[in-house]
DNA sequence: GTTAGGG
DNA sequence: CCCTAAC
């Protein structure tokens, strides 16, 4: 509460004379203090002058109570005190106070007709409030057919494709259609997604037995009509995700065979794992498929070896140069395969966020978010991994240029603004690292046993199932009915903080899997017949297992859980000849321990696809948000929210005003408020940012005195409120007492009763003094 | 989970 | 925008 301004002033635009509820405070405190009062007046029935002194302390406080219903009353959040499209002319004005007067005329028809069109359209938010104001995403709402603000008088009847959680937000302007990938393993189907990911396009991968830890088994992935390219076992150095649209019905399998046949456990023959060719639906390999396979010349080849197509090339020289070190320290050694890359990288992302920033703006593409209405019916048999896609506002797909870069290491994500449209996200997936993995074999054991040992890490990690996270500046987006604009995952966000990360699956079998995982392989039931991942806090496998019968152990830490960004690094220390691993497995000391960590020490589980984060090269690190500044149009309607609804209230100024904006919570909203209010008390040279209009600010000022007075107003009731339960709880206390002093003449007793009284009465007025003396001064 | 406030 | 205390 900021009882600092005294500046108290009314008849703001909006204010409508009362405030809704009491604060926060007051519905606490107060009221618990009243329950507390009442409670303690539950007292001997007999006595008379309690329940005299009862009932009139119950009418004082329901005459407190009306008073405040009554006051209450008089809000009236439905009723709009400013149309739809006023607001939208305003904050148009506002906005587009640079551009020209026809401009501004057109937007703001448009904007007229966008509000008349409102309750036709099924795309738009379903505003249960009855606030005359919303703030559907973080998209300006004066942009265009994006009309953010509308009047509520009455809720929008949500369509069909609004039947979900009025969270989630499918808007989704243009005609766009995402596609997706689907995966599934014949024997054992995916579970259908319950998310966005599904889709009416039917594209299924076929995967047969992806090879969990059996390399006998042959493995054929396929998905349908991707543009997106998974290089290798979805570990490619350079993948681009590119969505299009709409769905085909062709099937465009990739194929993935991984057809060794080897017996041996630790001869692995790279060769025979990966075979990827594309395919359309008439089986003929789809050349425009592997022509996207640019930049990964070394390893986009049938020819790549497994081992390198799950690790990165820099995981993979860190996992040798962390064997070599084990040589000659005979020691653990850890490397982090990001290390010094994705620190490097994310200082250069934070350095460089507002230059992005400005780049983007000023940029050639403005990207528009599309979302697709998918059925979140359980029961879509096509198992769909949304992949994105990438679309016209007509629905045609776009066709990127393929980065010819071919740096491993490079920006993983890029923004390539390719059109002039509005529309899409287009990102470009460089590489994805295994997850930290750990390898424990004795000495004497052959480099083609490690690699062997690496291969089943890797495939039992994949066997177990592997989950799409999405990280924004290190931190999980976890809501995946956000669109991609909501998320910050646009052209004008942070494209290069955007990371993915592979989890193990932490529902392998489970029908309903988790919304915020994409399953990439799903085969659980394929266990490992013999080296199961150590998989600490994961679900997926717990056990430790010996490689071979007399070769020691093989432990491999998967590092993964499902969920959590803590780190679960099994540190293994060397004692006594024995390596205690935290699960109970003692390593003989003569194995040759040899950790893989694609990550930093405290990156999170899983794997990091893209290096980034400031810190330490790990994406668990950063999880400071982009920082997003708000829009005129957005403060305007925050301003508008606020002078409804008051401060002190942001949850609902949140629900009301931002009940789309997933990325403004209220504290933000509050934070905002803050800024504002010391924006508006600051000389126009001193401010900083995007101007925000003198009449907004205006504005602010006079909805943040007025509810600084409201506040303080309350306050004082409650303070009152306060006394006369004490005045009360005296009085009964000292009436009880005095009803069982002993031995006390009459006179004496009468004498207490009299003191007490007065000395209450004083006290009250006293107070009520007091609670006047602020009435006047308000 | 919300709110208020400092940083 | 983050963090924390208080509720």
């Amino acid at each position: 509460m900021e009882a600092r301004s005294r500046n108290f002033g009314f008849g703001f635009p909006g204010y409508d004379g009362c405030f809704p509820k009491a604060t926060r405070s007051s519905r606490g405190r107060g009221d618990h203090t009243m329950r507390k009062s009442l409670e303690a007046s539950d007292l001997p029935k007999e006595m008379c002058f309690f329940e005299l002194l009862a009932t009139v302390a119950g009418q004082l406080l329901q005459e407190q109570d009306g008073e405040a219903l009554a006051s209450r009353s008089l809000v009236d959040l439905k009723a709009p005190k400013m149309s739809a499209s006023s607001v939208l002319a305003s904050g148009m004005r506002s906005c587009h106070a640079k551009g020209s007067e026809t401009a501004i005329k057109a937007k703001e028809e448009e904007a007229t007709e966008a509000s008349k069109d409102l309750r036709n359209r099924s795309d738009k938010c379903y505003e249960p409030s009855g606030a005359n104001f919303c703030l559907h995403d973080n998209s300006d709402p004066l942009h265009g057919k994006n009309v953010d603000v509308k009047p509520l008088e009455e809720p929008i009847k949500a369509y069909s494709s609004r039947k979900r959680k009025p969270s989630g937000s499918m808007s989704c302007q243009g005609s766009a259609v995402v596609s997706s990938i689907n995966w599934h393993t014949k024997t054992q189907p995916i579970a259908p997604r319950s998310d966005q990911c599904t889709s009416k396009g039917k594209g299924d991968c076929h995967e047969d037995a992806i090879p969990g830890h059996s390399v006998d088994k042959k493995e054929t992935i396929s998905w349908n009509k991707q543009e997106g390219v998974v290089d290798q076992l979805c570990i490619p150095q350079c993948q681009e995700i590119d969505l299009l649209a709409p769905f085909q019905d062709i099937e465009s399998p990739l194929l993935v065979s991984s057809g060794s046949s080897e017996e041996t456990p630790f001869s692995l023959e790279p060769k025979s794992y990966s075979t990827v060719a594309f395919e359309n639906g008439q089986g003929e390999v789809r050349e425009e498929i592997s022509s996207w396979k640019v930049g990964d010349d070394d390893d986009n080849s049938s020819e790549s070896t497994v081992p390198k197509s799950l690790l990165t090339k820099s995981s993979s020289m860190s996992y040798n140069r962390a064997m070599k070190a084990r040589r000659c320290t005979n020691s653990t050694v850890r490397r982090r395969g990001l290390g010094v890359g994705s620190k490097r990288k994310c200082h250069e992302m934070e350095d460089g966020e507002r230059s992005q920033n400005e780049k983007s703006r000023s940029g050639k593409v403005k990207n528009k978010m599309c979302k697709l209405p998918f059925p979140k019916d359980d029961n879509e048999q096509s198992h769909n991994l949304p992949m994105g896609i990438l679309v016209d506002d007509d629905g045609s797909p776009i066709h990127c240029e393929r980065e010819k870069s071919s740096s491993v290491m490079s920006s993983p994500i890029t923004a390539s603004p390719t059109k002039q449209d509005d529309t899409n996200v287009k990102l470009s997936i460089k590489s994805f690292l295994v997850p930290e993995l750990m390898v424990a074999l004795p000495e004497s054991a052959t480099v083609a046993n490690l690699k062997k040992a690496v291969m089943d890490a890797a495939m039992s990690l994949l066997g177990g199932g592997l989950c799409v996270r999405v990280l924004l500046q290190g931190k999980k987006v976890t809501d995946e009915t956000e669109s991609l604009l909501e998320a910050g995952i646009s052209d004008g966000g942070k494209l290069d903080s955007l990371g993915f990360m592979l989890e193990p699956n932490p529902f392998p079998a489970s029908a309903g899997v988790d919304d915020t995982f994409l399953v990439l392989s799903h085969n659980a039931n394929q266990t490992s017949s013999r080296y199961p991942v150590v998989s600490k806090g994961s679900e997926i496998n717990t056990g430790s297992y010996h490689v071979g019968p007399s070769e020691g152990l093989l432990e491999i830490d998967a590092n993964s859980s499902g969920t959590e960004m803590q780190s679960t690094t099994v540190s293994p220390s060397k004692e006594d000849g024995l390596v205690h691993e935290s699960n109970g497995l003692v390593i003989p000391g003569s194995c040759a321990l040899v950790r893989h960590s694609g990550q930093a020490n405290n990156s999170p589980n899983g794997l990091a696809v893209v290096p980034f984060g400031p810190s330490a090269g790990s994406i668990g690190i950063n999880k400071r948000r982009i920082r997003r500044p708000f829009s005129v149009s957005e403060v305007e309607v925050l301003v508008q929210a606020v002078e409804k609804l008051g401060t002190g209230r942001w949850r609902d100024v949140k629900l009301h005003a931002f009940p789309q904006a997933k990325h403004r919570t209220y504290v933000d909203l509050k934070d905002k408020w803050k800024t504002l209010v010391h924006t508006a008390s600051i000389a126009p040279h001193q401010r900083r940012g995007e101007p925000v209009p003198q009449g907004l600010l205006d504005r602010v000022i006079q909805a943040h005195s007025y509810w600084t007075a409201q506040q303080a107003k309350q306050q004082s009731m409650e303070t009152k409120d306060s006394w006369i339960v004490s005045l009360l709880t005296t009085i009964l206390t000292t009436v009880i007492n005095w009803r069982h002093l002993p031995g006390m003449e009459g006179q004496q007793k009468q004498s207490i009763r009299d003191r007490a009284t007065s000395k209450s009465r004083k006290r009250w007025e006293t107070e009520d003094s007091i609670v006047s003396a602020k009435r006047v001064a308000l």
